[in-house]
Order: C-alpha cells, then sequence, then structure tokens
DNA sequence: TTACGGCCTTATCGTTGCTAAGGACTTATC
DNA sequence: GATAAGTCCTTAGCAACGATAAGGCCGTAA
C-alpha cells in the first residue's frame, strides 16, 4: 500500500517482466519473490500464476526481455567492421549487459534461450561466419567460448557485489585477516599479482580475458 | 527411520560436509534442503546450525572441501612439463571437477574461496610465474579468465542436464517445435553448426574454446 | 559432587512457491 | 437483451523452507 501501484490496465506479459527486472535491481535476486513483485504491480500474488506457470517461467521471461534486443544489435554489428572488433564489442557489451541489472549474470545462467531468439542466435552465428570465412561450427563453439567466459566472469563480478553490499566494511580483497596474520610465501605472489592489477574482477582482467579469447580465435583461422 | 542413518559418534564440520555433497548428488541443488541433510546424517534439522552459522555457510564449506584437493593438485603438477599442457589440464582437470558432483558449477560459482585456500592460489600463481616467466599480474589474469571460461561452460553444460533430468523427453537441443515448423533462413545457420559439431555443450566445444585460451595466452607471452 | 560447556532435542516462527475455488467483468452467441 | 464462455483477479490455505528459542543430556574438569 506504501508505494501506491498503478493498476492502470489489465497487466501483460511484458509488463510484468519489465517491472520484475525493476524490482531486481531494489531487492536481488533472493529478495525477488512473487509476493513482492505481485505487490509491485498491484496485484494479489496468485495472480501473476495466470500469466506464468510457475517461478522460473517468470525468470525465463525476464532473461529473454533483457537478451532480445542485445541479441537484435549484435546480430547486425558485423557488417564492414573487422571481425576482431566485432568480437570484441560482442564481449563487452554481453558484460554491460549482464551488469545493467543486479545478479543478471545470475538471472541469465539459469535460463535457456526461449525458442523465439534461436532465430536472432543464428544471425549471429551467420553474421560471424560472413566476417571470418568461418564455417557454422566454429562459428558457433567461437561465440559460445566468448559467451561462456563473460557469463563465468559476470558471476564472480556481481556475487563480490552482493557480498561487499551485504557488509559494507571489508575491502574489496585484502581480507582483513591478512592485516594482523602476515602473508605466507605462497601467499605472497597472490598480494603481488592483486597489487599489480588490482581485483581480480575488474575491467583489466576482463579486456585481458577477452583479448586471450579473440586473439585465440585469430590464431586458429 | 526409513534409512536407518548411522550415527557413529559426534558430527564434525568436514564429515557434515562430505555428506552433503553425496546426497548434493542424489537430490540436486535445489532438493537439498537442512532438513533433508539431518536427516541423511541422523540427527534433527537444528543440531546442524550448531555447526554453520547459516545454510550459505554450509555451501561454502561444501564448495571448499570440493575444491581443495584440486588446488593442492594444480599448485604442484607444474613442474618439468611445458606451461601451455599444463594450463590446458588446469582447464580439464577443472571442469572434470564441476562435473563430478550434480550442479557441482552452481555450488562453486556461489562461493567465495576460504581464507584457507587462498595460500594455494598463491602457489597456483607462483607455478604458472615459473613456468612462463610472465609477472604475478599477468599469471593471475590468465588463471582467472581459465576459470571464469569453465565456470560459465559448465554452468550451461549442467544447467542442460537438469534440465532433460526434469523431462527425459525432448531431444537435447533440436526443440520439438522445429520439426513441425521448419527452420527459418536465418536459423538454418545455427542447425547447420549443430549438425557439425552436436551440442553447444559438449566435449568439442569446450576443448576448443580451451585452447582459443591457452592459444590466446602463447600469444600474449 | 558440582558446575560448565559441547552437542542435540522439541517447538515454533515468518516466508516462500503454489493450488483450490470462486467472484467479477468483458466478450461472443443466440 | 438474456445467456454462455472466457479472462483475469480475489481470498484462503497447504506443505516446505531457513532459522531461532529454550532446554535437556552427557562427558569432562574443578
Amino acid at each position: 500500500m506504501q508505494t501506491a501501484p498503478h493498476r492502470s490496465a489489465r497487466l501483460g506479459r511484458d509488463e510484468v517482466a519489465q517491472t520484475a527486472l525493476r524490482l531486481l535491481d531494489d531487492v536481488g535476486f533472493d529478495g525477488l519473490t512473487v509476493r513482492r513483485l505481485a505487490a509491485e504491480l498491484g496485484v494479489q500474488g496468485p495472480a501473476l500464476y495466470w500469466h506464468f506457470a510457475n517461478k522460473q517461467d517468470l525468470l525465463d521471461l525476464m532473461a529473454h526481455a533483457m537478451t532480445r534486443p542485445w541479441l537484435e544489435e549484435i546480430s547486425l554489428g558485423g557488417v564492414g567492421r573487422p571481425w576482431g572488433d566485432w568480437l570484441t564489442e560482442v564481449g563487452r557489451s554481453y558484460r554491460v549487459l549482464l551488469l545493467a541489472h543486479r545478479d543478471g549474470a545470475r538471472l541469465v545462467a539459469g535460463t535457456r534461450p526461449l525458442l523465439e531468439s534461436l532465430p536472432l542466435i543464428g544471425a549471429c552465428v551467420a553474421a560471424f561466419e560472413s566476417s571470418t570465412g568461418s564455417g557454422p561450427g566454429q562459428a558457433l563453439q567461437a561465440l559460445t567460448a566468448i559467451t561462456a567466459f563473460v557469463r563465468g566472469f559476470v558471476l564472480d563480478e556481481q556475487a563480490e557485489q552482493e557480498r561487499s553490499r551485504a557488509e559494507p566494511d571489508a575491502d574489496t580483497r585484502g581480507r582483513a585477516a591478512r592485516i594482523t596474520a602476515p602473508a605466507e610465501p605462497a601467499e605472497s605472489h597472490l598480494d603481488a599479482a592483486i597489487a599489480e592489477i588490482g581485483s581480480p574482477n575488474g575491467d583489466g582482467t576482463f579486456e585481458y580475458g577477452l583479448r586471450l579469447i579473440v586473439d585465440g580465435i585469430r590464431s586458429a583461422l
């Protein structure tokens, strides 16, 4: 009652998904409950089960709503550009997409693409094929490698964000216990690495890994 | 009462973690509840809260129990071998580790390494440094890239396994609807790719992606 | 013998995803 | 214009979850 939900008209699946994504930013993945979402929509809990079979069905549509505009964009952006630039852009924009919503990587990692987006994935494969001259198999494998890396990376990145949101003390990586108990010899390598590159969840590490894959593809062609 | 749990002696954290990992294989991540684990240990539910602060604490220790032997092994295996072989072995054995338990990737992805395992990670960084002659920063970034890729890959791989466990029909990737509704032009590239390489979650795609990263590191040195 | 602390019990709380049954409102049919 | 069908939402409630509270048992130490 406090937020005065605006029941303008009947609900639709897309409206529910968009509201759910907005709510996700407020409460996080674990805080996203069916009742809370219903309250945000000015509706009682079980009403949502008219629009969705179950919660996983809702999560699938949220992930789809996030991913589709990105898929459309990158499937068209491969023309008249060096393929390496396009691939790098694919990786970067995928990370930006996952970071755009709180726990975005956790949301997307738990879903499979809807049937509806398969043609878009096919278009991305085709774009890779035409710009590199490779076959469809290698195209799909290369794109899978990039998306797997980005998902794995952002998953850790956002997990770290959630942890520091839970306890705002305890700086990012140098745990407090390290100060009182000085580093062991083997651990000093870790300290040196972190001193050099900062957090292993940062932009530098991401760019390094992405470039590794793109360079690897270059040498594989 | 039905499974006659053997309360041999008092419980310890390690025993609980091992039993939890065994139970995980039976019931999966979503089926792993505190009460079910307690029943497996021949104990009432709240008894476990003596050994663990909360469920996340238990999951952290499970992931730690899984990961530590692997960390010990790979931190020692880098001597007297081409670094490329060792790195490939790191990626492969990490995948095997995550696949060794049902939902293993989901379990590990949600945790941060315990303080206890930081020296082992440092030893891996040192091993990479000494075998490639690179600095600690690049070593950590390269290892992070590989583990991020493997986690992202196996996460999808096991999600697919869980889905086909839920509904044993519907073959791996060619969804049933594709048969009745023939492929669109853009989608045919996807079909061609899958016809060429099989499932994008298979061994071939993993080996391809892993080689991409290792080759990328090779060209970065 | 008494007191303490480690480990487990029963009872219970608030919340969660989800189902059941039905009411109201819109639209199509005769 | 009355009736039937379908759409979308309601209230009530269930089983299961993670977690807490309070207390009992038992081995050890004073």
